[in-house]
DNA sequence: TCTATTACCTGTACTAACTACAGATGCAAG
DNA sequence: CTTGCATCTGTAGTTAGTACAGGTAATAGA
């Protein structure tokens, strides 16, 4: 057992068993993702084993990548118990392709970057394709 | 000559003469990226062709992914007249590093999101392994 | 039991890079 | 002169949190 500790916790233990601010705890709680939950007497948060891993859940897709909105659509499914394996394989794959499209578009910068990159001599005097690149109309892509 | 059209130009012209909307050339004013204009007797801005140089540079820069601070730091260099081929050579490449970085996390990314979807079945049935994957608690990674 | 120290509370404002709107003018053509 | 588009200022919204300020709750030690 590395964590000794007994049900309900309050938020900065949940805090430090998910790697997540409290601050962020609580944006989750006004955003819906989290459950409102039972207070103490005085008003403190007391969360259940469940609220432990409806975080980790979210918090792992976050880390993967998977925006708010599409966290919600995969909660949404899951509270309903109506979602079917198919469902989730195709929102995960959507979400392969939105990070290939960004991948792609990141490969085509740095090789825009590195092709500007090339034309500079690396002297210290006050000219630089680079910079003239930039300052040419949009029109015509400055032929050579 | 496609743009027949002479200088002063209102914020319009600028506006599709940029690709950029009216309201992100005001931005970018507020911020300081652009120098405040001229203004006719009402008030309405009234550009030059410096303007019009200075935002092509600033969108391209945009479009090739420098951040606002970042190109806040290249056009200190040329306005101060003090910049050499070295310092836009090192901003560049520091870029190029940074694209880098952020496609070797996406990479990362697809790489998992493929392995949890490749256990899926596609079945109809209410499990999923990449829901399970998700909910596993944070220490230990699921062991099969 | 008193007190000191955490832990936690709400509410607001900030980040980046815009976008969108409301409500009031300016300007140019017919 | 009026119509209608262009432009003006100022504010609020977007994403996914973070960072306070100012106050209360819970707990540990004396």
């Amino acid at each position: 057992m590395k964590n000794p500790e007994f049900f309900p916790i309050g938020i900065g233990a949940l805090s430090a068993r998910t790697d997540c601010k409290i601050e962020t705890i609580r944006y989750y709680e006004r955003q819906g993702l989290l459950p409102d939950p039972p207070r103490s007497a005085g008003g403190h948060r007391l969360y259940q084993e469940d609220h432990l891993k409806r975080l980790t859940f979210i918090r792992r897709c976050r880390k993967l990548g998977f925006t708010m909105a599409q966290i919600r659509q995969l909660l949404g499914l899951v509270d309903e118990h109506q979602y079917s394996c198919q469902d989730i394989k195709t929102l995960t794959m959507d979400h392969v392709e939105e990070i290939r499209e960004k991948i792609d578009h990141l490969k085509r910068l740095e090789k825009a970057l590195l092709q500007m990159a090339a034309e500079c001599s690396g002297d210290s005097i006050p000219l630089c394709p680079v910079i003239d690149a930039l300052y040419q109309p949009l029109e015509e892509s400055r032929s050579a």
